[in-house]
DNA sequence: AAAAATCTTGAACGATTGTTCAACTGGAAT
DNA sequence: ATTCCAGTTGAACAATCGTTCAAGATTTTT
């Protein structure tokens, strides 16, 4: 069943953004359904399908699923990158700790929620949140080359704002920052339907907001009275020694 | 297909680890399978050879692969989701309402983290953070029968804690509580990779302390400047007229 | 003891998986 | 005009998928 594929010639312009080269088809393709099913139940048979292409063409041009799978990383992550990069420069030139602890929640937040304006942001989003819960995910190395760096650099910047903080609060800071935002990037229906479609996540704007402002307060006015035991970062990144 | 009988005899025996009876390895199997793998990507010949049984059993004992998969959330869930009603009713005797929401986020975390106590326990936790961000959970519907329930009583105590919250700004506490919750869930080596290894997330009591103290002061001292302006819940879960 | 119900076993089924491959296309370089 | 080669195509590969099944083993009931 469904074997014959039907070819989209010169004369059929409609539907997909303007006929594009069959490269840039598959790796769209391959979003939507990586975003939809994860690495490992994702089909190279259903992305060739979702993209009008025959299966032999998504190994010639990526190698392999892993290849494609980590194309979609290279092109997508360097924006949301720099766009952290850039405000944390901007969150250091605040003196305050307590308003500079929020342009850091928002350097690390908003990239990523603005992503989600576009649907290939979004299913971009739905894929970085599968790889982060995938235990398996360690063997494709992807979070590590490619989010570890600026991770280092968010956690850091925790540091900078509260250098008498030990490093596990800091690193549990981060932690809870981005729990918080994996769980917008990943929730599709269920806050709608919890709420009986009152509230709507698809709203970036909104969503940022309150996430934002609950993670700002958490941060600024946490107890440490249970949690300061440990020894002080010292607003030094990976003092331990690690890279 | 679903032709198999799923039979309890009289031999109901305590639980052992050991030489356990062929259907209770087949389910601790299957709770280490799929929180490796997940869902889609788990197979059921891996479950067997794990539980070291031949693979008709499986389908013989639970019918069918999403049979082996509810199974697991008929065993664990009602635990959880007892100990979460038993906090909140706790929680409802604290009148002041920046104590009790203390109370509210234990009673979401704490049973949750003591999971993680166990081995098997820990497995369920990631096998429910893969759930949670999966968007083809919807199909299984598991979170919609097992969690749904116990997610709108903890949205319900959010909101008579702070009954002049809004919708949104209660449901949104809600997601930023669960996100922070599941990344610790889901977390198996990040934390402790970027920390150096000075962050060890398997010590469920000091990750509970620090999650805790930055949701409770998040949620007290949340600016809610910009996200008061939808209309308030007045304290009553689910007046919006859904289920 | 015989009969019936339950549990176990491994082979087998058709469908689907990621990947390979020889044949083919069309346009640029020689 | 010929060579060349990146691009394209669909068939084919071995491996693996969830599930089924007839047969044997074990236990329970009669």
């Amino acid at each position: 069943m469904m074997g014959a594929i039907i070819r989209m010639n010169a004369s059929d312009d409609t539907g997909t953004p303007a006929q594009a080269p069959a490269r840039a088809r598959i790796l769209d393709a391959a979003e939507v359904v990586f975003a939809r099913h994860g690495y490992d139940a994702a089909t190279t048979r259903r992305i060739a399908e979702t993209a009008e292409v025959p299966v032999g063409l998504v190994n010639y041009h990526f190698g392999s699923k892993l290849g494609l799978y980590r194309a979609i990383f290279e092109l997508r992550a360097p924006t949301v990158m720099d766009q952290r990069a850039a405000g944390l420069a901007m969150a250091r030139s605040e003196p305050d700790p307590d308003r500079r602890i929020e342009l850091v929640i928002k350097a690390l937040i908003l990239p990523m929620f603005g992503l989600r304006a576009s649907p290939s942001g979004l299913r971009f989003g739905q894929i970085m949140s599968r790889e982060l819960s995938d235990p398996s995910s360690d063997e494709r190395g992807i979070f590590a080359e490619f989010f570890d760096p600026v991770a280092r650099m968010m956690i850091g910047a925790i540091g900078e704002c509260y250098p008498d903080w030990s490093v596990a609060e800091v690193h549990w800071a981060y932690q809870a920052m981005l729990g918080a935002m994996m769980i917008v990037m990943t929730d599709a229906g269920r806050i709608a339907r919890l709420s009986g479609g009152v509230v709507a996540p698809e709203d970036h704007e909104i969503a940022a907001r309150h996430i934002v402002a609950i993670l700002a307060a958490g941060l600024r006015h946490r107890d440490r009275s249970l949690t300061k035991d440990t020894p002080a970062m010292g607003g030094k990144p990976n003092e331990t020694g690690d890279i």
